[in-house]
DNA sequence: GATGAATGAGGTTTCATTCAT
DNA sequence: TATGAATGAAACCTCATTCAT
């Protein structure tokens, strides 16, 4: 097989076709179709026929791109991993970590992950739910969002035990991973949070400033 | 109407009867199974003929103690709030916050809600899943099972404020918060953290690490 | 589990209801409504939905009593079977076969193989569609059918060649399997065989003839 | 119309084009694919996507050869039916039906019919199916299969009863007609037969000695 | 109190088939 | 000639829910 056959394969249509512009902008409808309906639709709720009539077109078509809906949401779910990679890992592992620097360097962390989850919130929602009903296939993605972030973390903090800052038995990945956890946790569940009546300032705050204390054994700044 | 038939009114079936013992007993073993299958099933995919079924009753049964399979759910997680109101904030309001006893404190409350989510971990699984897909009651339980906690947190905050060892623009609330939800993340997404390889004990001394650094203001112990 | 309970266990429905009076009937009806249909359709077009609606029911209730369609051609089926057993097996095993009452023997169960496809012709073919088509299921039940019948003519094979009446190197069983091939096919295809302008009368005498000759090992009488 | 053209027309493709070399080789791709297929999928699932796709081109294309899938098969058929004809009437009408020479004859022609079905049982299979399930196009084509050699043993019977080897009063097509039954029946269903532990040769034999004295009038030879 | 029985309602999925390119 | 693309139509099957006993 040559290299442009294998690259045909892999574009190839569930029902074997090579598929053309038209077809992939159908597919892009569904894709579209599929995101905004996440808006107002628990992921549960999402049925093929409503994506289909929204985009547009018939129950049938649809099954001519994805094998179900949740392979649509998969789909969908995988751009944002590539995005993830980039938006939330750049502030850490592109950040400024000396004394005077770290604390700016927490809140731009800070504020990634709630941009972040400004715009993709209700994905990340989805991913994290089906992850949290035991979907293997959601499980990994989830992962693969936050891995990148999760390992620079780990290795700023690795790097400041090295210099003394923290203590030496001081685990860098289970420390990285509650701090993932945290931002995670917050940036996904403002609603619950901004009930207490604090602002998305305060929050982003708050954390800002257990990330700078986690990380580099400062008291918090005033 | 009395005291004694206000408590009737209560416990009545849903068509109206006073339940006997024969028809409490049954009610629990509605709950019962209901619990037990939450074990390995999604809350979503709980079937109400399932659960009769298991109970050794039908599905007809069902419906004359409880509406819908989420009022079971409800029925279930209503425990819960009972139980985490006193175990989540007992180790905060009863805790030593002196210097030399904060950090043991700290630990304990990492430990409380470790083996809260051990021992009901299924069940806050459902009630998160269903608070995040927007189901107002479940929203609701959510808070009335960390709330106390979290206020007890944002006063323990606002004392160390106060004190001067936290900064003065500091919101308790907002701190209390997000702590709140790195607690329970954690607790929750166990499963993910520990595919990292770390171990429960090192996560747990993490987040109490930064519990206390983040509530009393001083650099994390070593 | 008692005697008694286990007897219900098997007469449970699929969802684990102990069928009642009203049940049982319903059931029957399906049976009855499936047997109707086959009579002019392909067991292949079986539809639950038209089965359904001929029993004046819904599909729904169809699925109480059925997992599918072919489950409900397997009860029928297995109906056949024992009735099969009897029928065609007492006039071989019973049968005179002495020199003078072999060929009248022969007749008899020539007539019986016509005769039972007379009455359940629609239902022999569906077992042999499907158990040509490869299921298993059908297979079996067509062995179930025609195996009793096998053996008792095979023995009197064997019988008549220990007497010198047929040639020693003889295989009883293949000889069976061949006259079983014959009348089944030929009381199955009566449609294409009159197509030729015979009678069924004709048919079966060439059959008692062939028989006659191949189990005694005489010349067909004249 | 011209016999050059006459031809053309019965080669045109649905459309209304006469065919070029490439047609040709596409449509033989298909019937190629259609008969594959049929090795291993009860002709009810031959779906036309899936011999499009098999044979590397589009369902799009397959309905501008043939307007469904079963005319692909009665196209393959067709062909059986020419060779049918003479390769299972050859070994009757040239053969040697005097006394010393016809049971070699009857070996032949079991053994033509095995053989025939060897190489063609599937799509025997699948004729007799569709024929059984009341198609009459393809029951009018295995008549143009069977028929042919029919014909020819019931003439051989009529002589032999002419000669007075056989009752006077016996029905040569009927005769001749439970004959075809027994081959085709035996040769197809060679699956179940085996199944009681008898070999190919045996059941050659069984069905040789039979023909050989049903149709000479002769005991049947030890 | 308990439960057999029945069913409306609705989403899923599969295909044959057509059409425009 | 060939084929991407789209779709109507229809069967399947599952549940929650109700009702009569």
């Amino acid at each position: 097989m040559t290299g442009r056959q294998a690259e045909d394969a892999q574009r190839r249509a569930l029902d074997g076709r090579v598929p053309g512009e038209r077809g992939r902008a159908t597919r892009q409808r569904f894709l579209d179709q599929t995101r905004r309906m996440l808006e107002d639709t628990s992921y549960r709720d999402l049925r093929v026929v409503d994506i289909a009539r929204a985009a547009g077109t018939s129950p049938a078509t649809f099954y001519q791109y994805f094998a179900d809906a949740e392979e649509a949401l998969l789909a969908l779910a995988e751009d944002l991993a590539v995005q993830g990679e980039h938006r939330l890992t750049e502030p850490v592992s592109e950040g400024d970590w000396s004394p005077t620097g770290a604390y700016g360097t927490c809140e731009s962390i800070a504020a990634a992950f709630v941009g972040f989850w400004d715009d993709h919130g209700t994905l990340m929602a989805v991913i994290d739910l089906a992850a949290l009903e035991g979907d293997d296939r959601f499980r990994a993605l989830r992962t693969r969002v936050l891995n990148p972030f999760t390992e620079a973390i780990a290795s700023v903090v690795r790097e400041q035990r090295e210099r003394g800052n923290l203590p030496a038995d001081l685990d860098p990945t289970a420390s990285a991973a509650v701090f993932v956890a945290m931002l995670a946790h917050v940036s996904g569940h403002r609603y619950g949070i901004e009930a207490y009546g604090t602002s998305t300032a305060e929050i982003r705050r708050s954390m800002a400033r257990l990330l700078y204390s986690g990380i580099t054994g400062a008291a918090p700044p005033r």
